[in-house]
RNA sequence: GCCCUGGUAGCUCAACUGGAUAGAGCAGCGGACUUCUAAUCCGCAGGUUGCAGGUUCGAGUCCUGCCCGGGGUGCCA
């Protein structure tokens, strides 16, 4: 509203020089309340481009501006440093603006529908789910909610490690496990997948390098025999491997019926690892690598067609201007995850349809996924038929948990911790709070209490940072009720709950829906300008795939409405009109809070 | 070596993508509960934004060069 009145404004001081171009008026909220409530900084950005002095254009703007019932009058002291133009609203306009905020929906526009596919979670097949997944789980699965909001067809893909060398390696130790009675094949569970994965895996590597060392640094023979015997076992046990997967790759009943073992228990796990983390992440979402096993040497020969591959050294490599090569196909004819990637990407956009394909990737794969988008492109994998452009490809990255020690988040005796054991402990952390603070919960009610606010801390603690910056993992920090954290986000919202469960029992909490905003006090007055920004915030974090600015703003919004709780009474405020402006203000800013928690994934409590 | 990242208060993090006096929380000091959940709120103190240049009305943000940390870098995924 304010920006076209800017817009006309501008257009018709500078009729001459700008015709019928629109410009951008540049409105933003004030940054200090001293200045006002909103700015345009234009004139600057007018200024450089006619050459003219910041000041004078902001004169001119001025002088055609008509804010008419909007806001106070404009005068000589609107215009402030280099040619800010300082607007200060009436209050009539701003309870008018909240009031059109106050609709299904809160004033989130939706854009032109897009197919968008996010790429989440990205587990292995037995392995735990560690720290690592939670961030491709959380921070996807908010990235998806928002995209949703926004009215986007979003299709989440679990792009589930599940195939290649690896795999068929601890699908061989599994096989020799079950046949020498250590384990049964009906009743393994991923503790032990996760345990053979880890010995298949030391007992495959030859150390090569310690018999080296050993030779050079003369060990004595001992040792040497030692190690010659470690590189003679692991290179027979590589072999075999190699084996398994060649019987894997070709459809072997028996090693396959062993493979769909890992796979289903695997799934199994992380599935209920993501419904604990209130995620929209199911098993339509399951798209492993496996699934794209017979697609890859279509995938190269095309490659080969369009003369985009060339051979090197025995290997199959695609050459992008300013990248290493892509390795496509190996010498012994197997194929890499870049060669997987590729068929995801062809399969996302032309199966699937997205105009838009996000990763929600480990930062340290940035250079996989330029390589892979930049061939997908060549090769026009990433165009949908017909299409006149190439559906975008975005890689949306992000850091590493660390430890309070600054280095990766472990345990102290160096391993991965596991996701699970993770979510265990913050309930446990959760519920000893909450039992300290609100004794009066039932047990049944503190136990879904601690679950919530325990999965609010860890996923806000997870969310709330830059996401392309590693974050220190720290447990009284997240669950901390002051400074931005999930748990204050939640005391907000069950405060104003609070409030209408009290209304309800003295019979004032009907009538508020459509009553008349009254904003006089300050803190009214700072709550209806922060609810006003919700809308931007859910189109800032679609864009730039940051879900921290949502954070940044439910963090700004619950302490504003904390002020206002602490300043303004409610159900004993002086009058019935103000009692009811108050109610439909508090009530407001809940469903502003628990859309915005949504957006996050976040589940919100009606006590605590 | 080359490429990608990051460096902001003692600590953990912001800064709406170039806007006004760089903001929060913790830790420290001092206030406010017979009150709608004090799990809160208010105040004080705390800064050469790694360093040096440059671009312009204006730089934590952009460009160049250094310094320090993390990561990646053709036959693992």
């Amino acid at each position: 509203m304010l920006g076209e009145r800017f817009v006309a404004a501008i257009g018709e001081a500078f009729a001459e020089e700008l015709g019928d171009r629109r410009v951008d008026p540049l409105i933003t909220p004030s940054k200090n309340t001293q200045f006002g409530d909103y700015q345009s900084n234009a004139a600057m950005s007018l200024a450089k481009q006619l050459k003219m002095k910041p000041r004078d254009v902001a004169e001119r703007i001025v002088e055609k501006l008509d804010l008419g019932e909007i806001a106070e009058p404009l005068d000589a002291s609107s215009i402030a440093g280099p040619g800010f133009i300082n607007v200060r609203l009436r209050p009539e306009a701003l309870a008018s603006l909240v009031t059109e905020l106050d609709r299904p929906g809160l004033g989130v526009e939706a854009e032109k529908q897009q197919t968008i596919v996010v790429d989440v979670c990205g587990v292995n097949l037995a392995k735990q789910m560690h720290v690592g997944h939670l961030r491709a789980t959380v921070i996807g699965d908010a990235m998806a909610r928002t995209l949703e909001k926004r009215g986007h067809k979003v299709v989440r893909q679990n792009h589930v490690g599940d195939w290649g060398l690896p795999i068929a390696m601890v699908t061989d130790k599994l096989m020799r496990e079950v046949s020498a009675g250590h384990l049964s094949m009906d009743s393994v569970t991923l503790d032990d997948l996760d345990r053979l994965y880890k010995i298949a895996k030391e007992e495959s590597s030859p150390d090569a390098k310690g018999l080296k060392a050993a030779e050079r640094f003369s060990l004595g023979p001992k040792v040497q025999a030692e190690l010659e015997a470690q590189v003679a076992g692991a290179t027979e046990n590589l072999e075999r491997a190699k084996q398994a997967l060649v019987k894997l790759q070709s459809g072997d009943p028996e090693t396959v019926a062993v493979w769909q073992k890992l796979y289903d228990v695997t799934m199994a796990a992380c599935m209920d690892t993501c419904q604990r983390l209130h995620t929209k992440i199911t098993d339509e979402a399951t798209a492993g690598e496996s699934s794209f096993r017979d697609k890859l040497a279509g995938i190269v020969d095309l490659l080969i067609e369009q003369g985009l591959a060339e051979e090197d050294d025995g290997a199959l490599i695609v050459r992008n201007e300013g990248l290493d090569p892509t390795l496509v196909r190996k010498s012994d004819g197997g194929f890499l995850y870049a060669t997987t990637d590729l068929a995801a990407v062809r399969k996302r956009v032309q199966e699937i349809g997205a105009d838009r394909v996000i990763y929600c990737v480990d930062a340290r794969q940035a250079l996989h996924f330029k390589q892979v988008f930049a061939t997908a492109k060549r090769a026009g994998l990433a165009r949908k038929a017909g299409a006149a452009e190439d559906s975008t490809l975005e890689h949306a990255p992000f850091g590493m948990v660390l430890g309070d020690d600054g280095r990766p988040f472990k345990t102290r005796s160096g391993e991965n911790v596991k996701l699970g054991d993770v979510i265990d402990e913050a309930i446990e952390r959760a519920s000893t709070i909450t039992k300290d603070k609100n004794p009066e919960l039932s047990d049944e009610e503190r136990a879904r209490v601690a679950h919530t606010v325990a999965v609010a801390a860890l996923k806000y603690a997870d969310l709330s940072s830059d996401r392309v910056k590693d974050y220190v993992f720290d447990w009284d920090r997240m669950l901390a009720f002051e400074g931005n954290t999930g748990p204050y986000l939640l005391f907000a919202y069950v405060r104003i709950m609070s409030i209408f469960r009290k209304a309800g029992e003295q019979g004032l909490s009907s009538g508020f829906e459509d009553a008349e905003l009254l904003i006089r006090e300050s803190e009214e007055k700072t709550l209806a300008l922060t609810l006003l920004r919700y809308p931007s915030t859910v189109a800032a974090v679609a864009r730039s795939l940051e879900p921290h600015r949502m954070c940044g703003f439910l963090y700004e919004l619950a302490g504003a409405f904390s002020r206002f709780f602490e300043k303004c009474q409610v159900l004993r405020a002086e009058d019935e009109s103000v009692r009811l402006s108050r109610l439909r203000l508090c009530d407001l800013t809940a469903r502003v809070l628990a859309d915005g928690l949504d957006c996050l994934g976040i589940e919100t409590l009606e006590r605590m």
